[in-house]
DNA sequence: CTACATCCTCTAGCGACTAGAGGATCAAGA
DNA sequence: TCTTGATCCTCTAGTCGCTAGAGGATGTAG
């Protein structure tokens, strides 16, 4: 299956079109050679790179990480203790990013529950969002960041 | 305890200086009147204000949710209806989060787990993040998105 | 009087894309 | 052959929620 349109490339890859111009962009992607129309061609290896891509972005692994996943996996005779520790980093990261979730997600539950449907003078959900002296556990320093960036 | 410097109030709601002129700038907190020398002063009820968005943005609510939050708390004898709901949107949201990080967090510790210390030939954590056909669980369309942003 | 902290405005940058303009090319049907 | 519409190209600018830095004015302590 080669010489696959970019088009193509995505529907194989499940990254979007747009997508991988930016990858090839900050080449994360090697720049494709071109049809006499200039169109990018891609082949089965390049599907795997973008579906690696892909499952890490998922996996919350940013581009730099990947990055170096990706030199590790073009060159199979170095050790993998780097890619273990990228993915032991990443392992702690998500680790602490459940903890959060959970105390938040009490604090939450706390507020939904707490609310009779009357005024907002008396709503559960403002009173303990201005107080934050009713928030005994501690989100930590750094916000939790779990706004959606890129929502289909 | 009027008249706070934009430092003061920095200091006291726990939201950094620049973060406040930037929540000027897109209208979330009023623009506070100057002293003579142009310098901003705040109150105690800015400060409550601050900490309120502060407290939000921790858990996670977006900007335009929290506009609608204090809109409500300025006019408090509407119900709260729209407050639960915002909130509850939030809840469910978290528990998407955390389905998914949990999945994950279980595909993370089978990478390491599988890693032999090798060479990157046999490295289980490149190998699964290669092959997508070896993640069971389905992670869902969109990205999961836990990039820390604003890291202190 | 001299440091130095704090304040001001402004612009640009971060990450990881996404959206749209404005145009070229391709594939299929009438 | 013509036309329609999908796909492709490049480029710039926008998203979100800030953060960083330039370049200058003002305040405060010793």
């Amino acid at each position: 299956m080669p010489n696959l349109s970019i088009g193509a490339a995505a529907k194989a890859s499940g990254v979007k079109v747009p997508t991988i111009r930016y990858y090839e962009s900050i080449e994360l992607l090697p720049s494709p050679p071109r049809t006499g129309s200039n169109r990018r061609t891609y082949d089965a290896g390049d599907v795997r790179r973008l579906a690696f891509i892909r499952h890490a972005r998922e996996l919350g692994f940013e581009v730099e990480a990947i990055r170096t996943l990706l030199k590790l996996q073009d060159e199979p005779e170095q050790s993998c203790a780097a890619a273990d520790a990228i993915a032991r980093d990443r392992l702690a990261e998500v680790e602490r990013r459940i903890a959060s979730l959970e105390a938040l997600r009490a604090e939450l539950m706390r507020m939904v529950e707490g609310c009779s449907h009357g005024h907002v003078g008396e709503c559960r959900v403002i009173e303990i969002l201005a107080d934050h002296g009713e928030c005994r556990h501690h989100l930590g320093a750094e916000p939790v960041a779990l706004a959606g960036g890129a929502g289909g």
